[in-house]
RNA sequence: GGUCCCGUAGCAUAGUGGCUAUGCAGAGGUCUGCAAAACCUCGUACGGCGGUUCGAUUCCGCCCGGGACCUCCA
């Protein structure tokens, strides 16, 4: 099926098509790893891993997809340095000396803590064609400031190298092309060395910082100079795309924020260094917000994906819920939103289980229902039309009421729909084990309620429910469960 | 203040110039000794006021309310 896609460098929904038949090559801006990363991050790794999914199952195409680890910035820098208050002697071990050691250390962890909170919402990491560590690329950094700068859009200042943006527009190269920026406000020769910044400050962006004390430091050889410093952050991306995929490359993702400066720059950069655009798809998802408002520390409504375990959420149910909403709108995260969302998913894992129950003689068009469904998906990842679709399927056609055929080319469907949504089993129920106790209160509740003693009867079962069981009455006889919540 | 987005039934999420949506919650019912589960039935909602139109929730204007960015952040 044809996947279409909003591209924000067109602004409109396009019809996808690989630079080469059959595969696609995707890559996705991951996290700086200076600290858990909260539900906002993870809507942006969920879209891509929507997308991901679907270019796979609806598209047929083989996916390389690429997710960064950015494990040097001015944040991992700073929490890593000595006397940090973030440095967790626990986890990380003690720091050193070594300003480059102590980065790996508070990165490693943080790297862990990442894959795991992934692995947690449903994200594979066999998904993964590459997740790169930025350090692991700081050659290929190096090389392409080199390139940029033989090209004549580099200067070195203060023994930092920068991107001359005002050479760069002048010759008429596009800047400003994810995003409009206010070129008016451009200051030539202004310099910005920080890693992010705002739109009205366009400027000169570091491509390499200097030394300082401190910090981490690699050499940067450059015209016969000698650099001390590191790179800057949007250089990585470039770098490592290009290593990893080669450009152009089909999809890049991230959150809305970052097209601009990170992605803006980044586009900028490879043009002047490698002589060739980045990525023919730019694909850009929504924040989120918590109850209606800014995710923020200071409103104390700032989750981590551990923060709602916590609570005593299950991530799949979060994964559901955040899929649930269309990813280039606002999503209002709220607890009760997540509750609903378990509920709904476990309504379509209870009709899922029910197809290898019991059969009826109704016929249903599967075929009709995946057109449906994948058709909305592969509209731009509208998952709320699809699960709509869906439920409005499950509710004209009881799973019990259908016969074997249906039931059997439905399994095959939730089974093809479940490598893109990932939040069910598809299967026969499986099997409680009840302990012994339970089953023998349960058989003596049978037995009672046989002899029409219900009052015993109704002891017992609350006596069951006490122990967190439900005896389900079948005419024939009981189901035992344990009790959900 | 500047730039921008949004306001859909109790909550959330889609969508459309006329066919009134999806989930959760809720109400009634079938079944059951009673329950539970399942199933059936039920909600004309689109912030307010004007305008355009034969007709607006959908287009335009104004107002009210909420939010985003201007500090960290996907």
């Amino acid at each position: 099926m044809e996947i279409h896609l909003y591209n924000t460098l067109s602004r409109q929904i396009e019809r996808f098509e690989p630079i080469e038949a059959g595969r696609v090559r995707m890559y996705s801006c991951g996290p700086t790893v200076y600290n858990h990363v909260h539900i906002g991050n993870l809507r942006a790794f969920l879209c891509a891993d929507l997308l991901q999914r679907v270019l796979r199952v609806i598209g047929g195409y083989h996916v390389q997809w690429v997710m960064n680890i950015t494990d040097i910035d001015d944040k991992t820098i700073r929490d890593s340095q000595p006397g940090s208050p973030a440095w967790n002697a626990e986890a990380m071990g003690p720091q050193t000396d070594d300003p480059q050691e102590n980065l790996r250390r508070l990165t490693r962890y943080y790297e862990q803590v990442f894959l795991r909170d992934i692995e947690a919402i449903g994200i594979r990491r066999d998904d993964f064609f590459a997740m790169p560590r930025a350090t692991d690329y700081i050659p290929a950094m190096m090389e392409l400031i080199r390139l940029i700068w033989q090209n004549g859009y580099a200067y070195v200042a203060g023994g930092s190298v920068y991107f001359d943006l005002s050479r760069w527009i002048e010759q008429q190269h596009p800047y400003g092309v994810l995003f409009t920026v206010d070129l008016e406000r451009f200051i030539a020769g202004a310099r910005i060395d920080a890693d992010q910044y705002e739109r009205d400050e366009v400027s000169d962006f570091v491509l390499w910082k200097a030394r300082k004390e401190g910090e981490p430091w690699w050499v940067l050889e450059l015209g016969g100079q000698l650099l001390p410093g590191r790179p800057g952050w949007h250089i990585e991306c470039s770098a490592m795309g290009h290593e990893l995929l080669g450009l152009p490359f089909d999809i890049h993702t991230g959150g809305v924020d970052l097209r601009f400066p990170h992605h803006e720059d980044e586009i900028a950069q490879s043009a002047a260094g490698y002589g060739c655009i980045t990525a023919r798809y730019w694909v850009h998802n929504e924040f989120l917000e918590v109850e209606g408002e800014k995710m923020s520390k200071s409103l104390g409504n700032f989750y981590t994906l551990s923060d709602l375990i916590e609570r005593g959420l299950d991530p799949l149910d979060v994964r559901y819920a955040i899929l649930s909403a269309h990813y280039q709108s606002v999503y209002n995260f709220t607890f009760e939103g997540v509750a609903a969302a378990r509920r709904a998913r476990r309504r379509v894992q209870e009709y899922i289980y029910q197809l290898f129950e019991h059969s009826g003689r109704q016929a249903c068009d599967v075929e009709a229902l995946e057109h449906a469904v994948f058709g909305h998906l592969a509209d731009n990842l509208h998952t709320p039309k699809a699960l709509a679709a869906l439920f409005t399927f499950l509710g004209e056609h009881p799973a019990a009421t259908l016969e074997k055929n249906s039931q059997r080319a439905l399994v095959d469907f939730f089974e093809r729909l479940n490598r893109i949504i990932g939040v069910w089993q598809i299967g026969e129920r499986p099997p409680v084990v009840i302990p012994e106790r339970i089953r023998q209160l349960a058989e003596e509740r049978w037995r009672a309620r046989l002899q029409r003693d219900f009052a015993r009867a109704d002891a017992l079962r609350q006596q069951i429910a006490a122990e967190g069981y439900i005896v389900r009455d079948r005419t024939d006889g009981y189901d035992i469960v344990p009790h959900e919540e």
